[in-house]
DNA sequence: AATGAATGAGCTTTCATTCAT
DNA sequence: AATGAATGAAAGCTCATTCAT
């Protein structure tokens, strides 16, 4: 009896935790495969098989099939959310500035694929899950952008006439579509897009770019 | 007599006239359908019923639902192969040259978004279906490209450590992520993206990055 | 005017002939198709572009699917009832006779495999077609042999304890089951089962399982 | 404690066998109608709402409908391999060991109409079906008699020059032609062909043909 | 908490038949 | 008489969701 008295909470914590283990589990593949097919083309089945636990758990965790490609949803923006907080460091030249920023965006992309890939499926369904659910994230990267450019702009680094909703649409656009469209591009490449030396090497065109673009500058004719 | 010996082709060219017409029909549909919902949330229903066409002509006309996706595919790509071809004239600068084959890609998107959308759907789906019915695009594209920019190296405008590919992906880039992602960046501003002067305002960005960088030149501290 | 006059039934006669031509190729697309893969395997749509005529004409000409099958039924049919009407011959022995008969049948069967496959759908479909358009085939087949069998008896050469309707039904046994199970004993033998030898081999046994079957043995005259 | 213990596999006893249920009663009702309609004209819809089973679980048990029909075909021919195993005693006379192999497969036939119905759709077919998923039944056939015709040959009972292959193929026709054709027969007779008298009458009768058919007269022992 | 079986709505596809010329 | 396009009903099959244990 007292053993049972015992062994109850010991269970329920046992439970508690296999439960959050397998919340876990239907998230990371419900992640992976919604990743990979998008919210119309990921079948429920497979997600139940792919986290080896029932499918009807699914429906116990997260209610149905949008809500859990909802929850896929969160859990990975609030990665980048993480993210954008901790940029700037107004000691820094905003150069220096712009590089970390993009930097850390850029890799953050290069390990996060399903990121990359939940928030193209989102684009292309117009928001229609993300928006429902998802603060919007947009907002936040101006934020963190903000201080770096207006800074810049101060202190002469930064043209005036620039605007930054545009930069940091190119930055977005730059960043993604490497990864969005890699597959398409790869035939133009020997090397893997994803090694070490191409990713590098994607990182400082784009910094070039966002800084320099890529013609020769005061000696140049037009 | 005349009449009827005139009465048989002409039958003819009207039956056939219609019968182009219907598999017009059901392909605009078919092009409005994917490009909206993308090759797993279209529905046959719906894009019948949209062409005002009975679904068995579908099928007559195009086999099924996957062949007549790849149809659709096609007869969007058609366009913008139509467009590289016409890109260069080397009697321009390279300046001018660059400008107005961006424009000219810059404006084709903004004009087929039904091309936009379509090719993020066969993006994310790793080009699972154009793989088989189109012959590369992105090679095109970077045929197109080289003529000018090696021109422009040669000629001291372009700087010679310039990567043609990165510049072709970044162009791609710049431009499609804004038709692609305009609805999540939409909050950031007042006026419709899609208007005649954001246009113009975002292709004169893409312009500026492209050829100069954000940043001053020459008296710009790092 | 008069050339016209001479024309009409010129044309007339021509149009009956060649919708005469028509409604035969129909019926022999029908009945090759039919039989293949019965009534409820054919397809219209085979028919028709086997026959070379438009799908229409067959609804013109015959109805619908069921008639034109029922009419692929009667055609193939008469042509048994006109071979059951020229067997007996009483100046012959009975063995004789049984022989014809038998040998007439088993290669009717030999060259006319539509029959053969037609009325083994019709026999796994319950005659549910047949009972419809066609006089009773078995009635005939037993009037036929009622004589050559009463002779038989009367002239003491067959045994008087037969009952000639298990006779009847085990040459159609015979006779037919070698041409409807041809393909799946096949396997068994070396040579073609349609082969001239092979044929009359099995009409041999056949007529020896017969007539040793039901003859006296010992005093039988042949 | 130890209810539950013992709970665990009941459930999963009873959950088995209530699914073994579901399959077995969706191939018996698919045995039947498949055996009534043949593989085109029997539907999916027809069979789940025969069985009482949801539809769905038929493709969830057995494929798709091809599959169903194979596993309908499969397990009818299963029953025919175990009665063709336990045929020869060679302690019997040849005349009996045919006899009671003949009686055995027309009683078997009797019993099993679906067979004789099936294995007539698949001859028809070309075996299309059965050719995938089944050993050669005829074979098997062979292998049963040929034991007993040997012995019979050696034994001085059974002409030498008889082919066995031929005599198998008859055995076969006698019989199950009864069953195929009874529709189209039984007006010739006011009895129900599948009365007991009937069925052995049709079976003497067919004795009386195969054995005074191929064994020697006069001089044979019984 | 977890499971396997079951369900109904809906999807793609097929087919016999008819319309318009 | 002949044709090609068009139709609606129904077939095979799939999917998200729920039941029973």
């Amino acid at each position: 009896m007292e053993g049972n008295a015992r062994k109850v909470p010991l269970n329920r914590n046992r439970r508690e935790q296999r439960s959050e283990e397998s919340r876990a589990r239907i998230l990371a593949a419900a992640t992976t495969i919604f990743a990979e097919k998008g919210p119309d083309g990921a079948r429920v089945d497979e997600i139940a098989k792919a986290s080896g636990i029932n499918k009807r758990m699914i429906y116990a965790y997260f209610g149905n099939k949008e809500e859990l490609y909802a929850e896929v949803l969160r859990s990975n923006y609030n990665k980048i959310y993480a993210l954008s907080t901790k940029a700037v460091d107004l000691k820094r030249t905003p150069k220096e500035n712009v590089t970390r920023a993009v930097r850390a965006y850029f890799y953050f992309l290069a390990e996060n694929e399903a990121f990359v890939r939940l928030s193209s499926w989102e684009a292309l369904n117009g928001g229609r899950f993300s928006r429902k659910v998802l603060p919007s994230f947009v907002d936040l990267l101006v934020l963190a952008f903000d201080d770096i450019v207006k800074d810049g702009i101060q202190r002469k680094f930064i043209r005036p006439n620039i605007d930054i909703r545009q930069v940091l649409f190119s930055i977005q656009a730059l960043c993604l579509t490497y990864f969005n469209r890699r597959e398409l591009m790869q035939p133009l490449w020997q090397e893997d897009l994803l090694s070490g030396e191409m990713l590098e090497a994607r990182l400082q065109h784009i910094l070039d770019l966002i800084t320099d673009g890529i013609f020769y500058h005061g000696e140049a004719v037009e």
